[in-house]
DNA sequence: CTTGATTTGTAGTAAAATTACAAAAATTAT
DNA sequence: ATAATTTTTGTAATTTTACTACAAATCAAG
């Protein structure tokens, strides 16, 4: 793992330990910033145990000593990530969901960052290059990250198109050939429309690359699946973000596309990013 | 700014420092890790200089002293290096441009999280939940982000509807009245059709509330704006992440308005999640 | 060169953190 | 239950670290 949150670690092992521990730990997470700045004799006085109380849960945290404890704590107060898989709670409000959600999104992407696989990655760019015709399938929530890719491999004059209707992409599919590329993204990998669109594409000899959780019957129908494993959300009130992480995903695609087709493409992309300025009303600076 | 970075503070007064503060600001700009760990004797006699003047050399930049210098030094090694500031370049690989796409996307979320105005979501929130009827609009990607709002906000038995027709759009705002709210999404927040149906849709009493960038024709245009100023990316090889965030901040509107109509309304947001069992394929743990 | 200001270092002091060890709890076996 | 053993916790001494006051050195201007 890239290095978790310190705040989270200790919340985590929190009914872990023992009874002058888990008070230097209360103290601690109830203002970690101020914990950053106190001497151990002052924390210690806080917390009502001795010093060297403080100074072993230190080093059951993996910190040399109490300095090195706080200067690890204030690097993950500084990275950023604060509320790493804290749910949203029904008495919540603004100031506190809002940073909860989108810390949970950040904590999902870092989470895809240090897991996907680079040698998928650069496959599906492979052949995304290569594909006579790219299809973006999608259904639901999954419907608005297809028509994202869409508008973003438009730009690649590569003959593209989405399709969130079950009947459209069942007759896509079949009229698919080898060279042709379909393109499903799903959430759960289990929509039964979708996977039985991904065996007939693939029966019909075209690419299916899929962008879903991993061991699901979707992954199983395709021919290169880029695995999305977000955490399950059992918090009624938590978004589910695995869409956001699959836009990122596609990014990181047209990126890769982009790069292979070398500098000579970019006028190209320059020609369609001027077509719209006509449609914009001018920045004062400029 | 968000609490300039140290380093490059330190490295911006480097002609300004006398002969021993400077011996002391080049050990510490060779390797600001290593500082971060070493005490004031060791970094003292790795620069050829006297203990009192690392100490010095720390009050100047507004440190309490050596051990809280050494804090705020790592507070920027983990919020800089991280992610911030790292464009993709023409030679990268796989293995690099990966996780800068994506450590660019976290960056430009913690930013949003550290300002978007909690008043001014609050103030969405309501709007949301007194409106008659919901209209979400966007042009081009912001379509797609606007399409992903209509299947959240669907789920709250709210009459909703998404547009990426300028026509259509245009008809809409024109016959909308008081307590109809169109809720537009632009990333440039100068689209003149988009800039123009906001006018139309103000004038017959709608409300108007935008998701875009401040200081903008469209941000004149509504009641009430939701800002999200994400730095332009220069490099042509870096994806637009403006969508993400605009995907995060309808996130965190639905979660308001989840939580505002309160613990009554889960039932209804179940019966939708159990509709859709139907389709899928269960999994094996089931 | 001399005066005054600035910079730098020395030595002593204060504070902070750590260690070794002993007392107190808690756990286990008898 | 109680004795034995382990674990937890605290006390006190030690060591390390950082800071302060002051003096020496360096530098700049006349």
């Amino acid at each position: 793992m890239h290095g978790q949150n310190l705040i989270n670690v200790i919340s985590d092992s929190l009914p872990n330990l023992n009874k002058s521990e888990s008070k230097v730990a209360k103290v601690i997470l109830s203002d970690p910033d101020s914990a950053t700045q106190s001497s151990i004799a002052n924390l210690a006085k806080r917390a009502g145990v001795s010093e060297p109380s403080v100074n072993r849960f230190c080093k059951r945290f993996n910190a040399v000593g109490f300095p090195d404890f706080k200067l690890k704590l204030a690097m993950s107060l500084a990275s950023g990530i604060r509320f790493v898989n804290r749910n949203v709670d029904p008495k919540d409000d603004v100031t506190s969901y809002t940073p909860k959600i989108i810390d949970s999104t950040i904590s999902n992407l870092a989470l895809i960052r240090d897991n996907i696989s680079h040698d998928r990655v650069n496959q599906v760019v492979d052949s995304l290059i290569q594909a006579k015709r790219i299809y973006f399938f999608g259904l639901g929530a999954s419907g608005a990250v297809a028509r994202d890719a869409e508008n973003k491999f438009f730009r690649f004059n590569l003959p593209v198109s989405c399709h969130d209707d079950v009947l459209m992409q069942r007759m896509l599919a079949s009229t698919g050939t080898t060279g042709d590329v379909f393109f499903i993204i799903s959430h759960t990998g289990r929509t039964k429309e979708i996977v039985e669109v991904a065996e007939i594409a693939r029966r019909n000899g075209s690419t299916v690359i899929a962008l879903t959780a991993s061991d699901t019957p979707l992954a199983e129908q395709s021919s290169i699946t880029l695995y999305v494993d977000v955490p399950e959300n059992t918090d009624e009130y938590m978004p589910m973000s695995s869409r956001i992480v699959h836009l990122v995903i596609l990014d990181v695609l047209t990126t890769g596309v982009t790069l292979r087709r070398g500098p000579d493409f970019l006028p190209h992309l320059e020609k369609i990013k001027n077509s719209l300025k006509s449609t914009r009303y001018t920045s004062e600076k400029q």
